[in-house]
DNA sequence: AATAAAACAAACTGGTCTGTATGGTGTCAA
DNA sequence: TTGACACCATACAGACCAGTTTGTTTTATT
């Protein structure tokens, strides 16, 4: 079986490697303030070499999103993993990361909101994505709530996902301790109300 | 008393105009997509006069998150005038309008969080409006907590908050009629919580 | 060794951005 | 009437933007 292109090893790290750098800088700037120069400069490349990976700077932006959407899902499975038999302490135990994540020194939001917040057009490629990482948290989060047995699993699903979305743009005005319980603390509330 | 610029009503007109063209394209399209020439020709005025109004385009951000701030809480206000001895009622009904207003054709988001997400430096000027914005938001949950007796009246209301701005952020992901019981149906599940 | 793909550097296109400078017009007050 | 000021229109400075073009060098396969 030959390769379609020359070198796939190389190219797939070439790839990876300016999307780590494209990442790391929209994340922490924002994606408008980030110049494509830039990008090239600090990942050490030719800019022929991003636009051979990628066809315009919408499309590496939409790139950022679905690695972060990998990465988020990612960290989700493996908290999943270790409550295999018991949906409401992987539910706890997936505030209990979130809140640790909100709360670290250079949280920056939630990515997907932010370029959301950024590109209004909803036909903009990196919107689709960040649609449907929303709504797979929905999805989500409603399974753990069907697996409790709730009566109006969607509902609950609903509410903790709004909220959890909050937490990711709140976590300037939560003082540094304050996410783990308050997260926590909403969880058990909503729990309770939807049991 | 002689007023120290010579016209004063004009003046004054003058800067509402500017700040309410720039308001709304800022919001419906983003600050960074919005350049002043694009507000100096909507508002069909000089680019002069907007410099003379507003030093910066950052300020002019700024300007435009404490007219929003001042809406917010106008129609806030509104609302609670017609729950004076009532807080868990006026409560809800802040519940209600907000569930109105995030699932209205045109809604974009909280326009301090869009900000905040385009500007990440928290030197940012418009980034301390967005910042008390939100500390006002957590401070009036408390006082209507502290009404109600609660024993714990800021956790109570770190909680409502964060659950508020994520429904904020939510809208896109929240079916048209959905809004308006996730909000009162969390409300409650927070209240009775909380009591 | 030959071929082809992919990387490199650097200039360039055509456009946008914020902010300033210039000069002219209308209005009000001393 | 004279001066101060707000406003207008236009042009400009200097930087940055996304994306293309050109031509050379490296790298990998055949």
């Amino acid at each position: 079986m030959t390769e379609p292109a020359g070198n796939n090893d190389q190219a797939g790290g070439m790839r990876q490697r300016i999307l780590e750098t494209a990442s790391s800088l929209f994340y922490e700037h924002g994606v408008r303030a980030i110049g494509v120069d830039l990008v090239v400069e600090r990942a050490g490349i030719a800019k022929t070499s991003l636009y051979r990976h990628f066809r315009t700077k919408d499309e590496l932006v939409a790139a950022f999103l679905e690695r972060e959407d990998a990465a988020f899902w990612q960290a989700w499975d493996d908290v999943a993993a270790r409550h295999r038999d018991d949906p409401e302490a992987e539910l706890l135990a997936h505030m209990g990361w979130i809140a640790e994540r909100v709360a670290r020194p250079g949280y920056r939001g939630c990515p997907q909101i932010n370029v959301a917040a950024e590109f209004p057009e909803s036909g903009h490629p990196a919107r689709q994505v960040e649609y449907e990482h929303k709504r797979e948290m929905r999805r989500r989060i409603q399974a753990l709530g069907e697996r409790m047995q709730m009566a109006d699993p969607a509902g609950f699903s609903a509410s903790l996902s709004v909220f959890i979305n909050g937490a990711f743009v709140s976590s300037r005005v939560l003082d540094p301790g304050e996410a783990k319980p308050v997260l926590a603390d909403t969880a058990a509330a909503l729990l309770s109300a939807y049991r």
